[in-house]
DNA sequence: TCTGGGGTCCTAGGACCC
DNA sequence: TCTGGGGTCCTAGGACCC
């Protein structure tokens, strides 16, 4: 077997990188993208500056401005960093074909395959690095390692904007003096586990028994215990179509009008159907989520036979099992969510519906129309009932009153 | 300082079947 | 009248990642 060569590449505070680059003026200023200081969220990204503060994506918004009252809020623009995340994977795919879309702004790349082409792997990656950055305006931070795991840690030794390579054998000194919370899959849970046992760096890790590990986090235990070893044989996973797809709103305020909910929700089924028709797919389970003002967190889910993409199939049940789930509830709503999963690409049979394509037919010549004109050129008589209470921005939906940057 | 949105994967318990 | 063990499907919920 030959030996692996992976490259990680990840871009530099992307949403914060991305809006420098819209508005050169925020260059150097601490931007904060995920929301308005007083609205309900949390940061999704910050620039280095803003970090200097204190600030981390992940912070609630209102703590991000006490830690840092001078800095440039904004809410962002999912399909501008869309966009941006599409020309980032375009230069990364010219580099060689095997490329692991690892989310909107970081991938793996093999080039262990590309031998024939790249005579030098480290002088490749260092050069992939510099084409991106020239290509699209922003730095990334770049890992090269045997692995996916140990190519993931260097990058992250690398940021930002550098370069950093764990070569063969070296894996055991770079692991050990390591904090456990830098190992993917161990997050705030496992880490207090952890530290009630008084392991605080991977080296302790080794300590353990693959067993014990098990018997504390399952499945995700025994990756721990491989993964802190730096033994990852995972291969790349080239694009594949979504798992599941869903839409969910936190409010600015609790929201207790059954109306006014189940608008939200027929707005959520909206934007979600316009998700699965264009990748052609059909959902056969239907989720609805509800968090109350206490935040606790319940969902029902239905299983149907007969896969659907229909917004108003789709609505329907997501309606039943929103009442199910409200109709028993004290307490006002904060979140209100859909999704669906178990997702196929073949047209639903059925024997007992007539076979029609008017469903379809009309959802694609709705996305026509809004192309056109915006999303909020076409709404249904339950969507319309929000104009009530929320203003409605063109071509981003009901935002003002909601949380932001939402697909 | 109350705690986003969009995903993936895993687990536990009950129903049901053989 | 009392009782097995394994396998699979379904629902609910949770940890984790970016």
């Amino acid at each position: 077997m030959p030996r692996r060569y992976i490259v990680h590449v990840d871009i530099d505070a992307f949403f914060a990188a991305v809006e420098v680059l819209l508005d050169p003026s925020l260059q150097g200023k601490p931007v904060i993208v995920g929301g308005l200081p007083h609205e309900r969220g949390v940061a999704s990204t910050c620039s280095y500056e803003a970090r200097k503060f204190g600030v981390h994506s992940g912070m609630p918004l209102r703590k991000c401005y006490q830690l840092c009252p001078e800095g440039v809020f904004v809410r962002g623009n999912y399909q501008v960093y869309q966009a941006f995340s599409e020309r980032f994977f375009r230069v990364l795919h010219a580099a060689t074909p095997d490329t692991e879309e690892a989310s909107l702004d970081e991938a793996y790349l093999e080039l262990t395959r590309c031998g024939h082409i790249y005579p030098s792997f480290p002088a490749a990656a260092r050069d992939i690095k510099r084409q991106v950055e020239r290509e699209i305006g922003v730095t990334v931070s770049v890992g090269a390692a045997p692995n996916k795991i140990l190519a993931k840690l260097a990058t992250r030794r690398a940021k930002p904007a550098g370069f950093f390579e764990i070569r063969e054998g070296e894996e055991e000194t770079y692991l050990r003096g390591l904090g456990i919370e830098a190992l993917p899959g161990i997050g705030p849970k496992a880490q207090v586990v952890l530290r009630l046992m008084n392991i605080h760096k991977i080296g302790e890790l080794w300590e353990l028994p693959r067993t014990t590990l098990h018997t504390l986090f399952g499945q995700g235990g025994d990756d721990i215990y491989l993964q802190s070893r730096g033994i990852d044989s995972r291969p790349l996973v080239t694009r594949t179509l979504p798992k599941s797809v869903s839409r969910e709103t936190t409010f600015l305020e609790d929201l207790w009008d059954r109306r006014l909910l189940l608008a939200h929700l027929a707005y959520l089924c909206d934007r979600l159907t316009l998700a699965l028709r264009e990748d052609r797919l059909y959902a056969h389970v239907i989720e609805v989520k509800a968090r109350y003002a206490d935040f606790k967190t319940e969902i029902k889910r239905r299983l149907v036979l007969s896969p659907l993409q229909d917004m108003g199939k789709i609505y329907k049940i997501a309606e039943e099992l929103f009442l199910e789930l409200f109709s028993g509830s004290r307490l006002a709503l904060r979140l209100v969510g859909v999704k669906v999963s178990d997702l196929v690409r073949v047209r639903p049979l059925s024997l007992f519906e007539p076979y029609s394509e008017r469903p379809e037919r009309l959802g694609r010549a709705l996305d026509q129309v809004r192309d056109k004109y915006g999303f909020g050129s076409v709404l249904t008589a339950r969507e319309k009932m929000l104009d009530a209470v929320y203003a409605f921005e063109p071509r981003r939906g009901y935002v003002l009153k909601t949380a932001s940057l939402t697909k």
